[in-house]
DNA sequence: TCAAAAATAGGACGTACGTCCAAATGATAT
DNA sequence: ATATCATTTGGACGTACGTCCTATTTTTGA
C-alpha cells in the first residue's frame, strides 16, 4: 500500500470524475492522470471500466449510509433528521449548480446506456427512500410514509436539475424553504392524528 | 428532396436517439442506420456532430412551441392550460419511465460534457418557464408567477427522474394528482385575492 | 539476504468514432 | 441531349479508447 492505497485513490478519483464529467465521458487516462499512475497500473486493479463503476457505486453507497447514520445520531427528532436531508441541497449547492445531483445524473446516464449497473445505481435512491420512509414513520405518518419519502426525493431531484439549469438564481434556497414548510405541515398533520388517537386511549401529556 | 427530405429524417432520427441513448453515446453510424443512408452522406448535410445537436435542439424548440400554442388554443382557462402541462407526464409516461424527461436529461448530459450547446438546451426549459409564468399571471398570481413556474417545472423534473428510477410503481400518477391539487390551491388563493381586490374597487359579478 | 509476491510502467492491439474526400449517381434546366 | 448542380456513396485518415501483455521495480516474509 502506497499513500492511502492506490485502489482507493482510483475509486475516489473516478467517483469525482464520473460526477463532474459523466461515466462514459471519463476515460482511463483521465483517472490515471488524477492519481498519477500509468494506464497499465489501472488494469492491475480493475479489469474493466464496469468494475470501476461498481466500485464507485459501492463507495457512494457506503458514504451515503455513513451520512444517514450520522444524521440518525445528530438529529434528535425525525423531523430534524428529514431537515438534514433537505439541507444537503444547501450544503452541496455549488456542486449541484454545476453538475446536478450525483445520484440522479448517474442513474439517468446509466439508464440511457442501458448499463447493467442500473440496479446498483438505483440502490442509492433506495437507500435514501428507505431511510426517509422510516423517518416519516417515526414522525407518525406510517400510512403514507413511503409516498412522502418518494415525494421528497422527487422534489429534491427536481430542484437539483433546475438549479443546474439556472444556477444564477435564488431558486434553490427558496425551494428548500418551501420543502421545510411542507415538512412542517406533515408534522402538524401527524400531531393532530396522534392527539386524536390518544384522546381515544389515554389522556395526552 | 427524397421522401420528406433526408435532412429532416436525419434530425428526427437523431432527436429520438439522443433521447433514448444520449447524445455522446449516439454515433453517426447509429443515425445513418436508422435513416438508411451512408455515413458519408451525413457529412453533406452536417459538418460536425455539434451541428446535428443544434438542429435537434431547434427542432425540439419548434415542436415545443407548437405544443404550447396548441394548449393555448385548446385550453379555455389558464388553469386548464397548466393542467395540460402537468399531464404530459401521463401522456408520455412510457417513454419517461424508460428514458426520463427529454429536456432534463439532455441538459444534464450537456452540462457534464461542458458542451457549448448548453445555452440552447437551457432555452427549452426557458420556453416552458416563460409560458407557465404567463399562465400563472393570467391566473392572477402575478406577484410570484415566475416562482410558481419554476416550482412546477422542478416538480415535473423530479417526478420524471424518479419515475425513471422506479418505473413499476403508481408513483407518477399519484404525483400528477398532487400537482393538480396544488394547482387548485393556487387557483383558490388567486380567487380570494382578486375578490378582495374587487371589493375595494367595484362589486363582484 | 534473498526468493516470492505484489505493484507499477509502458507499450501493443483492435476497434470505433468523427472527420474528410474523391468519385459516382441523380436531378434540373436550357 | 447535355452541361450544371445537388445528392449520395464508400472508403481513407488520424485519434482516442478499452483491453491486454510483458518487463521492471517495489514490497514482503522467512
Amino acid at each position: 500500500m502506497s499513500k492511502r492505497g492506490t485502489r482507493e485513490q482510483i475509486v475516489e478519483a473516478a467517483d469525482q470524475l464520473f460526477y463532474t464529467q459523466g461515466y462514459e465521458h471519463t476515460s482511463f487516462a483521465d483517472i490515471a492522470k488524477v492519481v498519477s499512475i500509468s494506464r497499465g497500473n489501472f488494469y492491475y486493479h480493475f479489469k474493466t471500466k464496469d468494475e470501476i463503476l461498481d466500485a464507485v457505486i459501492n463507495l457512494r453507497l457506503e458514504n451515503t449510509q455513513l451520512m444517514l447514520d450520522r444524521w440518525e445520531v445528530d438529529g434528535e427528532t425525525p423531523a430534524e433528521r428529514i431537515r438534514s436531508f433537505i439541507h444537503i441541497l444547501i450544503a452541496n449547492q455549488d456542486k449541484i449548480k454545476r453538475f446536478g445531483c450525483p445520484v440522479g445524473t448517474l442513474f439517468s446516464e446509466l439508464a440511457k446506456l442501458d448499463h447493467c449497473a442500473q440496479t446498483e445505481s438505483r440502490a442509492l435512491f433506495t437507500l435514501f427512500r428507505t431511510w426517509l420512509r422510516q423517518q416519516f414513520t417515526l414522525l407518525g405518518c406510517e400510512a403514507d410514509a413511503d409516498n412522502l419519502a418518494m415525494h421528497l426525493l422527487a422534489r429534491s431531484q427536481g430542484v437539483a436539475t433546475l438549479a443546474n439549469a439556472f444556477p444564477n438564481e435564488e431558486f434553490l434556497t427558496q425551494e428548500v424553504n418551501q420543502m421545510c414548510a411542507w415538512l412542517d405541515t406533515c408534522i402538524e398533520r401527524a400531531q393532530k392524528k396522534s392527539s386524536k388517537r390518544s384522546a381515544y386511549s389515554k389522556s395526552s401529556v
